[in-house]
DNA sequence: TGTAAATTACGCACTATTCTGTAACCAGCC
DNA sequence: GGCTGGTTACAGAATAGTGCGTAATTTACA
C-alpha cells in the first residue's frame, strides 16, 4: 500500500482519471473556463469538498489550470491545459466506444467471436 | 449513493474502469487467454478476492469471456470479448497521452499555451 | 494400498484502509 | 454580515487485503 510507483503509463493516467468526478469535470471544462460555483452547478451532486478535492487533484496532474484573481468576493477560473484538451476526444471515444459496443457487451449478439468481416 | 443509473456513457465507461485492476488486467489479457493463476502470476500484488472480484465485474460488463471447464482441479479461462479487444487500442491511448504530455503536464513548458504552431 | 497433502478457483468473514459527505470555520473585502 | 473559494475535523460508507474453508481429483509416500 506504500506507493509502488508503477512506471505503467495507463495505470498512471488511470489514477487521475479514476473516480466518478474526473471525466465529469473534464466534460464539463470542455466548454471553456468555469469558476468554482459554475462547476458545482453544473453538477449539483458533488459536495463543496469534493469537488475542491478533486479540481486540485487535476490541477496537480496538469490537466486542469487554475487561476485565481485577487480582489473582493473571492473568484477563481478553472480551465484545461494543453495536455487536458488533448485528452478531451480520447475520453470522448470510451464514451463511443460503450454506446458502440453495447449490443456485443450485454449480449445481443451471440456471435461475436464469428463476425470477422465487421472487425478492423 | 444509491444508482443514478447516470445515462452519461462515459461515466458508465469509468464505472467499469475505474480502479487500479481493470486497465492492468485488460493489459495482461490481450495477450490471449490466461488462467486464473496466470492473472495472478502476472500480477503478484493483486489479492486473490480481487482478482475474482474483478474479473466477475468485468466479465458482467461484457469485457471479459469466462470459461469453466467442467472437472478438479478447477479450470477457468479468462479471454476478451469483441467490445474487450476494441477497448484495448484506447487504453493505449490513455497511455501514450500520458507520456506525450508529460513535459506539458509536469510544467517543463511554461509556455504550453502558445505553442499553438506544434498543435494539432 | 491407504492416507495425507497439494492443486485450483473461488466464497465468506473479519479487518484495515480509503473515500465521501456534513458541518463548521477561515480568509479578504464590500 | 455576506459573498466566494477553500480547509479542517469528524463520521459513516465503501473498498481492499488476509486468512480460512471447500470441492474433487491427482500426486506423494510409506
Amino acid at each position: 500500500m506504500k506507493d509502488v510507483v508503477s512506471r505503467c503509463p495507463i495505470e498512471e493516467t488511470m489514477r487521475v482519471l479514476s473516480g466518478r468526478w474526473p471525466t465529469l469535470l473534464l466534460y464539463y471544462l470542455k466548454d471553456g473556463t468555469k469558476r468554482f460555483s459554475d462547476l458545482r452547478r453544473d453538477n449539483p451532486t458533488v459536495s463543496h469538498r469534493m469537488l475542491a478535492l478533486e479540481l486540485r487533484k487535476l490541477e496537480d496532474a496538469g490537466i486542469v489550470r487554475r487561476t485565481a484573481h485577487p480582489g473582493y468576493p473571492l473568484r477563481v477560473d478553472y480551465d484545461l491545459t494543453e495536455p487536458g484538451r488533448r485528452l478531451v476526444p480520447l475520453i470522448d471515444a470510451l464514451g463511443s466506444w460503450w454506446v458502440y459496443t453495447e449490443d456485443d457487451r450485454t449480449g445481443r449478439s451471440p456471435i461475436s467471436e464469428t463476425n470477422l468481416d465487421t472487425a478492423a
